[in-house]
DNA sequence: ACAAAAGTGTTCCTATTACACCCATGG
DNA sequence: CCATGGGTGTAATAGGAACACTTTTGT
């Protein structure tokens, strides 16, 4: 294509030739370990690869209502965190034609997730995000930059709770916390400096069924309201 | 428009209808304030309305290069650091159609630039970050979406020497970082972080001219190599 | 000799790290 | 009563913040 040779009236319309899609990683965390969801792609290109959860999205269509849609569908829950990446454009990343890519990471709690399973529109899984396989298109790269998003995200922020029950443990908190962020932390010190930040508060009930021995752990949640109006006044709950 | 009554091709080729632009937030410091550089819009929509550099994006362009293209045409400069913010999607930003832009913050040295002044195209001038008029589009959003990114940016790393010369007095790079931070910083324990990370380093030449009274300034440079294999390599140059 | 800016060390204090025992519960 | 995990405090250290004077140069 020479711009050129284009009169002014071709050349706009010229413009409007591109489609853009989603592409969501959704991260949550299981065995101690951030994992992934991919789904076996069914139809070409890249049919029977690993690929991210994605949509083509309409030209009137609002972005992030196709990502929630995404989310929904493919795990079954419409509680999670999402956030923009980036966007993706490499020329050549689609093969029928123009086609950007916004990027979104997600957070959900697997526990709470109904992934489709078996049938012919989706075969989904969950893998840890150390062992991610070589995925459809340009997905790997984006799991990249959402690794990266994440990290950075957890290790200086108090954040991610919505891959843990509403209700949870402080030990299921300082585990997802070195999932992420790959080495162990002290028991002690964690607790200190998570319950400084005074958005995590007890609830007064005990972790329920609890068959290990010894005595049951307390429940705590997140102070959603004072989380969010501390953040909204750019408080960042640095903890590390 | 609705999606139900399309046929499956119809479908397909119905997703081809966006347009994507680039938007670009070029930073630059001068007067111990951080700028902002904006064009002032010759033609509908939005005339006379100040407004980012941004262009239209044909479908087999380089959105990187075009990102490149518009920082080199408008501020004359070759020399700049620019990244990504993220994709501004809102459906009705653009009154020409489904248009999303792909919002770069980019870094200049002001007194590198040449900005087109006075013909028909454009009239640029550098604008105070603290004081943006309302600009076209959702340009005011992009700014204070590139705003958050600087001051993330120069508030954990050391970064930013595309807004100096490429040889720099620390009392400069101390201005700088005293503009984004919005507050005063201490001499010695700036100079002391700044030069513990062991990649800024004297040229050994004195800064001249020199009008001031007493001793002319040393300058310094960034080791350019050692700082990108040390980036690479995952180090983060966390200052504060 | 004086005015103006450059350049340099030390002390104090706060924040982070490292570390070990008692308690409650169920079998 | 014993095995297991939950829950708590303190001492040592390192890193950040506060702070003032001497040196150089041009007028």
């Amino acid at each position: 294509m020479n711009n050129a040779i284009l009169s002014p009236s071709e050349d706009l319309n010229y413009y409007f030739r591109s489609a853009f899609s989603v592409t969501c990683v959704i991260f949550g965390v299981d065995e101690k370990a951030i994992k992934v969801l991919v789904v076996k792609r069914q139809k070409e290109p890249y049919k029977g690869f690993y690929a991210l959860p994605a949509g083509m999205v309409y030209p009137n269509d609002s972005i992030e209502e196709r990502v929630d849609t995404i989310v929904k569908e493919v795990t079954g829950t419409s509680r999670f965190y999402k956030k923009q990446i980036r966007a993706f454009t490499d020329k050549s990343r689609h093969p029928l034609g123009r086609v950007i890519s916004i990027g979104y990471y997600s957070f959900v709690n697997i526990a709470e997730c109904n992934l489709q399973q078996g049938n012919l529109e989706s075969e989904s899984i969950w893998i840890d995000l150390k062992s991610v396989p070589e995925l459809a298109f340009d997905h790997n790269e984006i799991v990249q930059a959402a690794k990266r998003r994440l990290l950075a995200k957890l290790s200086t922020q108090l954040a991610g709770f919505e891959m843990l029950s509403e209700k949870f443990t402080l030990k299921q908190l300082q585990e997802m916390y070195e999932a992420a962020l790959g080495h162990e932390l002290d028991k002690r010190n964690f607790r200190r400096k998570i319950l400084s930040q005074d958005v995590i508060v007890e609830t007064g009930e005990l972790l329920t069924p609890w068959d290990e021995s010894g005595k049951a752990p307390m429940l705590y949640k997140l102070n959603r309201e004072l989380y969010d109006n501390r953040r909204a006044a750019g408080d960042h709950f640095e903890i590390f």
